[in-house]
DNA sequence: CTCCCGATAT
DNA sequence: ATATCAGGAG
C-alpha cells in the first residue's frame, strides 16, 4: 500500500505533467454539461464532441428534448452508441427538470443522483465542474489508475474506490487531481498499452514494475 | 450480474 | 477480429 509519501510524490508529479486538466467535454453551460455526460457513458470524450455541437445548436432547453418524439433523438444521439437508453433516459430527465427544477440543472448531488440516466460519476462531474465542489468522479481511468498505482485492490467496487481516493488526498485537491488522473489514464497509462518505461510514475508504481520485467524478458 | 451499442485504435 | 471508451438501469 501507498504511504503518505508516495501519494505526495504522485499528487505533485501528476500536477507536472497535466498542470491544465480539466473537462474535455465540450458545453456552454450546465445543461448542456449534464447532457454531454449522460452521452458520454462507455463512449470517448471525442465521439461526443463530435455530435454534441449539432446536438445542442438543435437543442437548447429541456423542452427542446421533450417536444419532439423518442426516435427523433434516438436517430440525433445514434452515433454515440448505447442509444436507445441514452435517448430514453434524457427525455425523463428533461421532463424532471421541467416538473420538479423548473427546467434549472439543480445545484445538489442527491437531486441530480436521482435525475434518469445520472448516476454517482455523472453528478460528482457536474457538481465538481459546472458548480466548483470538491468532488471525485470515478470513471474506468480513474478506476484503472487507482488499482495499478495502488490506491486501492483489485477487488474493490467504484464506491470502495471513490471512498479510498477521498480519504487519502487533500479535499482541496480532489477535483485537480480527479481531472489529472483523467488526463493521466487517457493519455498516458492507458487500458491497452500503458507507457510504464517513460512513467515518472514507476519507482511507486508495482503494477508498472511487474509489466518492466515482462518487458526485459523479451 | 447482464444488457445496452457505435466508433475507434490496436 | 477484438478491446475499449468520462456508466447506469433492471
Amino acid at each position: 500500500m501507498l504511504t503518505k509519501k508516495d501519494i505526495r510524490f504522485i499528487l505533485d508529479n501528476l500536477e507536472r505533467m497535466y498542470p491544465d486538466a480539466e473537462c474535455e467535454l465540450t458545453h456552454s453551460n450546465e445543461f448542456e454539461l449534464l447532457i454531454a455526460v449522460v452521452l458520454s457513458a462507455q463512449a470517448t470524450d471525442a465521439l461526443v464532441n463530435k455530435v454534441t455541437p449539432g446536438l445542442f445548436e438543435k437543442y437548447k432547453t429541456p423542452e427542446d428534448f421533450v417536444a419532439v418524439d423518442l426516435e427523433e433523438v434516438q436517430n440525433d444521439i445514434r452515433r454515440i452508441g448505447l442509444y436507445r437508453n441514452k435517448a430514453k433516459n434524457i427525455q425523463k430527465l428533461c421532463r424532471d427538470l421541467i416538473e420538479k427544477y423548473d427546467g434549472e440543472v439543480p445545484n445538489d448531488y442527491q437531486q441530480l443522483v436521482n435525475l434518469a440516466g445520472v448516476g454517482r460519476k455523472t453528478a460528482n462531474v457536474v457538481m465538481s465542474v459546472s458548480f466548483g465542489m470538491p468532488a471525485i468522479a470515478v470513471d474506468t481511468h480513474v478506476e484503472r489508475v487507482s488499482k495499478r498505482l495502488g490506491f486501492c485492490r483489485w477487488k474493490d467496487s467504484v464506491l470502495e474506490v471513490e471512498k479510498t481516493l477521498m480519504k487519502k488526498i487533500p479535499e482541496d485537491e480532489w477535483s485537480d487531481t480527479h481531472h489529472r488522473m483523467i488526463f493521466f489514464g487517457r493519455y498516458h497509462c492507458k487500458a491497452r498499452n500503458p507507457d510504464c518505461p517513460s512513467c515518472p510514475l514507476l519507482e511507486i508504481c508495482r503494477e508498472g514494475k511487474k509489466r518492466m520485467k515482462k518487458l526485459e524478458m523479451v
